[in-house]
DNA sequence: CCAAGCACCTGACGGC
DNA sequence: TGCCGTCAGGTGCTTG
């Protein structure tokens, strides 16, 4: 579900309240699939304070004392939220109870996600975020335009390919490419240097006024209070084929491109 | 090394 | 109503 802007605002939201709290108790509602062993996992959070959130790429991570940091991927469908004490409901997979009788639970339909516990040392071996490209905002788009310009595969892909750069999934990949101009099945060593630089000082813009907007919220996605993103309004080709192009007109068309739907105006987006 | 395709899982929606 | 196919914000594994 969430991408970076999603991510980030999560992040921000918890960073807010979260540090200084201790975890009172871990309620093991379900980990199925999600999660390390309840087992290793419960001992290692109950008691530790939190000290900061922060995001790495699509991570979530909630730093805490005694070399502790929560470690959590919302995949498609993930929710992490604060707030007050409540039962469990259907997807509910864990709880955090903290001392201040406030809720950290973590919630997932597709139970694609999961959270762990990592050291230091394991999340710095962690091979995830050791494949990871430069996050988006603070690289320079010639960089990244550089990056991406060294792959023959369609850009649309190229954008979506983690060890290029993080952060951007299917959304703000169409978002960007039509707000640049660009066609997504180009082949990504095809465009320019000049467009390339564009398209990324436009993703910037894209992912900085989604943060602003509180994300995007298109079935699950909630920020870390529960509430719904804004940003979805913005839109102006995702998810919106056979609309009309808010600039020309033109009936916008979707392609499959590295197996992710692509919606794209064939007018205002063009190969060269 | 790179790229494509399927797998993981549940739910929502459209067609018949 | 219900059954079936398709699709969904991500990533990992296998294959070529």
């Amino acid at each position: 579900m969430p991408e970076l802007p999603e991510v980030e605002v999560i992040a921000r939201g918890l960073n807010a309240t979260l540090p200084g709290r201790t975890v009172v108790s871990v309620d093991h509602v379900d980990l199925t699939r999600l999660s390390e062993p309840a087992e290793t996992l419960l001992p290692k959070v109950t008691g530790r304070k939190i000290r900061r959130v922060y995001r790495r790429a699509k991570v979530l991570l909630v730093e805490m004392n005694d070399d502790l940091t929560l470690v959590f991927h919302l995949k498609m469908t993930g929710r992490v939220v604060h707030g007050p004490r409540r039962e469990p409901e259907k997807h509910d997979r864990i709880f955090l109870r903290l001392d201040d009788d406030s809720l950290l639970s973590f919630a997932d339909v597709r139970k694609f996600g999961f959270v762990k516990g990592m050291t230091a040392d394991e999340l710095k071996a962690w091979s995830f975020l050791a494949k990871c490209g430069p996050e988006p905002l603070e690289t320079s788009p010639e960089v990244l335009a550089d990056r991406l310009r060294r792959r023959k595969s369609a850009v649309k892909g190229v954008l979506l390919n983690q060890s290029v750069v993080v952060g951007v999934g299917n959304i703000y990949a169409d978002e960007s490419l039509f707000r640049a101009g660009i066609h997504p099945e180009t082949r990504a060593d095809m465009v320019s240097q000049k467009r390339a630089v564009f398209l990324f000082s436009e993703l910037q813009a894209v992912l900085k006024q989604a943060i602003a907007e509180n994300g995007s919220s298109i079935r699950d996605y909630v920020n870390a209070d529960g509430d719904a993103g804004a940003f979805q309004n913005n839109f102006n080709v995702y998810g919106k084929v056979n609309e009309q192009c808010a600039q020309c007109q033109t009936t916008l068309k979707s392609v499959k491109v590295s197996g992710r739907t692509s919606t794209f105006c064939p007018k205002c987006q063009t190969k060269r």
